[in-house]
DNA sequence: CGCGAACTTGATGTAACTCAAGGCGAGTGG
DNA sequence: CCACTCGCCTTGAGTTACATCAAGTTCGCG
């Protein structure tokens, strides 16, 4: 059954900015429906211009980069309150593909009434602009971390990113979180190779710094893998979800 | 003396959407003044709260990203008409650092103003989101190539960028545009070393491909350099202007 | 039970890094 | 005016982190 945005599960956790009443009435218009697939569904299309956005209500996906020569950069991994389309939204084209690694719960959204929202709502505007900022945020230190890093750092800087997200969404359970992918997603997200993945994914486990098995990440050593990663633990972003 | 946002020289460039009158008339009330600074100015610090934001009206610059062990990354180089300080005006702290190259021209905004225009006018909010889908689009390509390219492609891929939009801001003079940076910025927005970056581009000067030296780039075979960088150069960008 | 997908592990190769030195032009000072 | 320095570019030699290749293991599934 279809939720009512005021009843968002999402919109109550501490990840999140709050709503105003009036921008829950928005949303509860903005939304055209829901939608749930399967994993592996191919929800937006390199280059292709579709007329849907969305926001993840569950499940998890990939946001990636197709090159000519066959190759993939994962760009990022997508996550239950992530909003899925701006590019396609404002410029009409993406820049990269988004696939369902789980099965996912979706929120669908016209294209067509993104500019209503920009007339209509100014707070909502501003809230899809700040989700713009954050992932241009975000890329900024992926590109630091995939430029200037050692695999080691990599790789630690990547799942702490995702264990410090999931705690955010309050997906931690005993240290563990949620994260259903391969070793070779993690591995065109880093530029690296599989098997180098691999072992550097091996060398933590042997360290006692953390264990990824069964799509379950656990962290034990929470303030080395901070410290490998060279990230502020310290101040999680709060953003809007549209 | 300060120039009025109707004789902009930018707007007339194919590079950029074409304004309504009224955008224009917003934009005069918008820009607070204007500013000069030197090579080597830090226009906005990593982590700090500005209260300013630029558009370039002239001259060249560095976005980067300062690591803790000392090294940088090199997010984009900044070219006119680039705004500077969207993170700062939305999220209230950037994620990087920009720096003068060349001695610079900018326009001057208030950050606290930036919620008028919101409110009061939807194309010009509109335009600013553009702006940063355009840059999230940007970045995804810059991480598909640090990640997943090599050295050759990586030098090729970067130069073809610098042409191209040299070429939409009508910089080009006998396939020369001015390019006023160090091999040591390029190797630190590429993730190489300073070595091997030199290296490469002598690789490229040898073939005949181009020729960089003293702040000027040359392309001599603009199809082989595009071949390199598997690139598009058949679709230019039109984005917004602030 | 056989097969394929994902994860491991070891051996070997190489692209890119680091270190070190030299060249070249511009600025400076005795 | 020559000697010196300083920033940037260039080049060569040696090292290394990561890639590639090649098996092998485990496990779920038809």
């Amino acid at each position: 059954m279809t939720i009512n945005c005021k009843d968002c599960p999402l919109r109550q956790l501490s990840a999140f900015e709050p709503f105003k009443k009036e921008e829950i009435d928005f949303m509860n218009r903005f939304k055209t429906g829901q939608m749930e697939v399967q994993p592996g569904t191919h929800l937006l299309v390199q280059a292709s211009k579709s007329p849907q956005l969305f926001t993840v209500l569950s499940g998890m996906g990939l946001r990636y980069k197709s090159l000519e020569n066959g190759e993939r950069q994962v760009i990022n991994f997508v996550f239950p309150g992530d909003f899925i389309g701006l590019q396609a939204g404002i410029m009409g084209e993406m820049g990269h593909s988004v696939e369902a690694t789980t099965s996912m719960t979706l929120c669908v959204f016209n294209r067509a009434d993104i500019w209503s929202l920009f007339r209509s709502l100014p707070d909502r505007a501003y809230a899809l602009t700040h989700l713009a900022a954050v992932e241009e945020h975000f890329l900024g230190d992926a590109l630091a971390t995939i430029g200037q890093k050692s695999a080691l750092e990599k790789v630690a800087w990547a799942l702490c990113q995702i264990f410090t997200r999931s705690a955010a969404l309050d997906l931690l359970k005993n240290d563990t979180c949620p994260f259903p992918y391969k070793q070779q997603d993690l591995a065109d997200a880093l530029g690296l190779s599989l098997v180098h993945t691999n072992k550097t994914l091996g060398r933590l486990r042997e360290e006692g710094v953390l264990l990824w098995k069964d799509g379950n990440l656990t962290i034990y050593d929470r303030h080395k893998l901070g410290e490998l990663a060279s990230i502020d633990t310290s101040v999680p972003i709060v953003r809007p979800l549209m």
